[in-house]
RNA sequence: UGGGGCGUCGCCAAGUGGUAAGGCACCGGCCUUUGGAGCCGGCAUUCGUAGGUUCGAAUCCUACCGCCCCAGCCA
């Protein structure tokens, strides 16, 4: 529907950006809309907790309930699942809606469970009405004993049989007030033998004497979530409910409230698809919290987090995190996604939207003896590769004393190292041909400049007599280079499945997943905007990043590396 | 040894009885003032395994194997 969606500075050519083949969930939503199931109408929610940051996991299911809805005609409403006055937390709204729109969605309607309170009740007092539901005075404990384990069946409460008139009673008076926490709860009564567990009487309200956050003092009992979730649904008219994997149990639950009670027909359906997991990272709030607290990473935007506002702070584009959710496409077997295919989305987007410039992380000092000191020559620059049809270029000084990389010097050239070494001659990026002339090293051995000479003929990278070079690195000049802090991010964990093993899965942490530079950019980045995002030739992609720079001081985030065939050979 | 799901190339993933899409990764080659990008080519005689039905199966049947989920008053 809504394809004029637009992601900012996009400038890709505008590609098939339909999957071809529909997944299950879309081929679902069309025999529905081909039968007339719902008269037509396509409406889901995407319902998070308040309790945690979203996630790359979330922006799957974000990708998934915002985007069918919006491919479909249809509406998606945001709704906070705030059933548990204990974890939740408004601070946690904010982020979660301001990641939403970050992503680019927005959403028909903002609705809370906790604003369904009142009729949750109501809903919960026609299954008592209707013999389907009681109040249970068993303790936790005990409830857990009666429930059976997977092989043997479980036992009645003796309470299960009390009763309609006085589980109304016993329920209006927890909500009342009445009993401790933990007293008494309100039970489904289903079957304690069910070979489902989730249908073993599920517990539907329990009494917890804790303000909300939202509607403060006014309940003691909250519904739980197999209660809530349906109902909600249901009161929303949703027509597709989607979830992920580990509520297949649950639907006979969801389904079973949904016809034991008016609400309206045709009832919302709930249907499961895989998350996301992904190698590399962990990909669970419960996980990543442990990383928070442990001091392991700098907090939830921390830009090695999978949280979107650690993507957002690396520099990461939700452009990319949506193309990634469509690359990546939606099933029911469980899986883990290459790493790579996000590192590729990014990649893909950034070579179209990052103008090029140059950037020295490991400066080694060369000096052009040939070339006199006080001069500069500013050379024109293209901003983009000619295999890139934007316009655009600046200049780049030129002068005696340059900076290199160090790692585009070796004194032993290895067979097929292209950079520099001793008498060996390079072309500098958008300058001149330099040969080395001499090492210059220091008392420990260390190279520590270069002595050489350029030739006036290459201007701009081209010699007359046609002679070929085949190294071109990039530099900047000395007295002109800006001094930028440049963080090198990679992957936080350095095995693909951390939590596939028997250890503790922070074992695995990256230790090299942050190195900072003191760097030298080229002098045109003195001006560039925070958020902004530029290839820093033949190292990456780079965001200025808006949070850790400051004037005069700016810190720039690696988001993802280009692809390196030299440092992969080797 | 209960129930619910899932198993197609290293990783995702189409395919729903007519003879294995696509993407990522990888490997060649071309091109190249980014060892980037781009272009060309390669990459599952086989669909967890074993039987069976059929002229014909990844798709149907049977059995088996493997993995995931469920015993929160979390969601």
């Amino acid at each position: 529907m809504n394809d004029e969606r637009v992601t900012t500075d996009d400038a890709r050519p505008a590609g098939d950006t339909s999957r071809q083949p529909k997944d299950f969930l879309r081929a679902m939503v069309e025999r529905d809309l081909a039968s007339g199931k719902y008269g037509g109408r396509v409406a889901t929610r995407f319902p998070p907790e308040p309790n945690g940051y979203l996630h790359i996991g979330h922006a799957k299911a974000i990708c998934v309930d915002f985007g069918i809805a919006e491919e479909y005609g249809g509406s998606c409403n945001l709704r906070f699942d705030d059933t548990n006055p204990t974890t939740e937390d408004p601070e946690f709204v904010d982020a979660i809606k301001g990641d939403i729109r970050w992503l680019g969605f927005d959403w028909a309607a903002e609705r809370y469970a906790s604003d369904y309170f009142p009729q949750l009740y109501d809903f919960a007092v026609e299954l008592i009405e209707r013999g389907l539901a009681y109040v249970d005075d068993l303790s936790e404990s005990e409830i857990r004993e009666y429930r059976g384990t997977v092989r043997e069946p479980g036992r009645d409460s003796p309470y299960r049989e009390r009763s309609v008139a006085e589980n109304l009673d016993l329920f209006a008076r927890m909500r009342a007030g009445e009993f401790e926490e933990g007293a008494k709860v309100l039970r489904g009564k289903i079957d304690m033998a069910h070979p489902n567990m989730k249908m073993r009487d599920p517990v539907l309200y329990r009494i917890l004497k804790r303000s909300h956050y939202r509607s403060g003092d006014a309940w003691c009992v909250y519904p739980m979530y197999d209660h809530a979730h349906c109902l909600s649904d249901a009161i929303e008219d949703i027509t597709h409910s989607m979830c992920t994997l580990e509520f297949e149990n649950n639907r006979a639950i969801y389904d079973w409230i949904l016809e034991n009670t008016t609400v309206a027909e045709p009832r919302p359906e709930q249907t499961e698809f895989a998350r996301l997991n992904l190698s590399y990272t962990v990909v669970s709030k419960r996980k990543l919290l442990e990383l928070v607290e442990g001091g392991h990473v700098e907090g939830w935007d921390d830009p090695r987090m999978p949280t979107l506002a650690g993507m957002r702070r690396r520099g990461v584009t939700p452009s990319s995190i949506r193309r990634f959710c469509d690359d990546i496409g939606v099933a029911k077997a469980n899986s883990v996604v290459d790493v790579a295919m996000l590192e590729h989305a990014i990649r893909d987007e950034l070579n179209y939207n990052a103008p090029r410039v140059l950037a020295v992380l490991r400066p080694l000092k060369v000096v052009i003896t040939n070339y006199p000191a006080g001069e500069v020559d500013w050379l024109d620059a293209d901003y983009w590769p000619r295999d890139i049809e934007r316009e655009g270029s600046r200049k780049i000084p030129f002068s005696r004393e340059l900076w290199i990389e160090k790692t585009d010097f070796m004194e032993q050239p290895p067979k097929k190292f292209y950079r520099l070494g001793p008498g060996r001659e390079v072309r500098l990026r958008y300058g001149y041909f330099i040969r080395c002339e001499e090492v210059i090293k220091n008392d420990g051995g260390e190279v520590v400049e270069l002595r050489c000479t350029y030739d006036p003929e290459t201007r701009g990278g081209q010699a007359p007599d046609g002679r070929k070079v085949r190294g071109t690195i990039h530099w900047v000049s000395a007295a002109h280079a800006i001094e930028t802090e440049v963080r090198l991010y990679d992957r936080l964990f350095a095995d693909p499945e951390p939590l596939a093993h028997d250890r503790d899965f922070k074992e695995f942490l990256n230790p090299d997943s942050l190195e900072v530079f003191a760097a030298k950019v080229e002098p045109s980045l003195a001006g560039a905007e925070p958020g902004s995002h530029f290839q820093f030739e033949r190292h990456g992609y780079f965001f200025l990043d808006p949070v850790g720079s400051r004037e005069g001081a700016q810190v720039w985030n690696r988001v993802v590396a280009l692809r390196d065939s030299w440092a992969r050979r080797s």
